[in-house]
DNA sequence: CGAAATTTGTTCGTATGTATA
DNA sequence: TTATACATACGAACAAATTTC
């Protein structure tokens, strides 16, 4: 009856892929699945167990547990090709250079710890704070942080609504400007991201801090931090 | 007794404050706890109540169980100032020659679609493939696979036991290499990977793909992905 | 080397609490 | 209010991995 094919170790686990397979499969985000007392019936298996199988679920973000109403379903289809079939490659040094990404935010806010470090200014003292979102195929891939320390650009900037922000700035503003630093680490999405970027809570984000200088002065001109879907998108980098 | 202070909702919640508590103050790394059983009757309740106590811990990252051992504490202080300031950065040039190496694996076996396809060989043609440890102060922090088509090499690199790879070639095999391109992507931790980097299980790692030709006649000479533990190490790159 | 003891992992059962419809 | 469904907690037993003797 299960599928005991691969890694028949355990009763829990067992019942997890065969779960898995049928949420992937038959299943829709939004759905409710059957309650834990009728699986747990249909897999001949006491509540505790059924519900060790749904924790699997759980944790690779496939399902949601609603007390008092049911296990709801999140799959996207673009969960099945989990290798990197299906990704898209960006080149490391594009980074606030996307004609596909929109304006989430432009507001002038204290700079906090790690921004004030960045952009060489006083912790606490004003800069303009930019958030864009980048999508592919429609599909959101990156959410990305923009920090300015100058704030005579305000008028202009606050004009920026949509398209890459650099193309903007050298637009509007005969501003280029030039990659001086790139630190790159990952980590687990927050329920903010998770929801920015309709991913699971704990998938894994890449995360890009980069500087930025003006080509004329060597000055500070744009740090960016930006978080991108790992399940989407892989850096490249050509030498 | 126990730190009902904040949010007694529920005794293994409360239990589980209390030991994440005494985690982060009084053991360290490497360290095992009391066994469930001692536990389990230290704070009065049932072995399954303090499993699930333990539970928040394990999907924090804090603690990792092993079966028939006991609870490995892998308390990293630098999980709560989510701030970078504890991390190392590690040049992403210097992929593949880190003197803190040790060999886990080198063997002779068929290349898979993926290690064929960047080496240019035929998929399931024999290749070397080796499998290195890194570690920072003691603690493992990438597990790196190395796969080099030219099957010539495999007595002198058998011998290879510890140090930095590229170094071992160039000394014993006359053999400079330099990087041609670089992928990067990030992932959650596997069962194995998490017990080899003793994180937690999806923990986040960065994945880094690089292949190296040979500088004399720019023939590939070796791929290797390497796997490392996001919350220790940040890549850098300086342009 | 092997048997026993220890420790975590899984599975059953039962009961009660809490959230939702 | 009642019924349903998930959440928590206790108890018992055995399995599997590891260490110890």
């Amino acid at each position: 009856m299960l599928n005991l094919s691969r890694h028949p170790t355990t009763v829990y686990q067992a019942i997890a892929d065969q779960l898995e397979t049928e949420v992937r499969s038959q299943w829709r985000s939004g759905d409710f699945l059957p309650s834990e007392k009728q699986l747990a019936e249909r897999f001949g298996v006491n509540r505790h167990t059924l519900r060790r199988a749904v924790d699997e679920l759980v944790n690779k973000g496939l399902v949601q547990r609603r007390q008092g109403k049911g296990i709801l379903v999140l799959t996207r289809p673009w969960d099945y090709p989990l290798h990197a079939q299906a990704r898209f490659s960006q080149n490391l040094m594009e980074q606030g250079s996307h004609p596909t990404s929109e304006r989430l935010l432009a507001v002038i806010r204290p700079a906090n710890t790690e921004v004030a470090a960045a952009l060489g200014i006083e912790e606490g003292s004003d800069a303009i704070h930019l958030r864009t979102l980048r999508r592919v195929d429609g599909v959101p891939v990156s959410v990305i942080n923009h920090w300015l320390p100058n704030l005579e650009h305000w008028p202009t900037l606050r004009a920026f609504s949509q398209g890459s922000l650099h193309a903007f700035l050298q637009q509007h503003l005969s501003l280029t400007v030039s990659r001086a630093q790139t630190r790159i680490s990952a980590r687990r999405a927050q329920a903010k991201e998770s929801k920015l970027l309709e991913i699971a809570l704990h998938a894994p984000l890449l995360c890009v801090r980069t500087l930025n200088l003006r080509d004329d002065n060597q000055q500070v001109a744009e740090y960016s931090v930006s978080l991108t879907r790992a399940d989407m998108i892989e850096l490249t980098l050509e030498h």
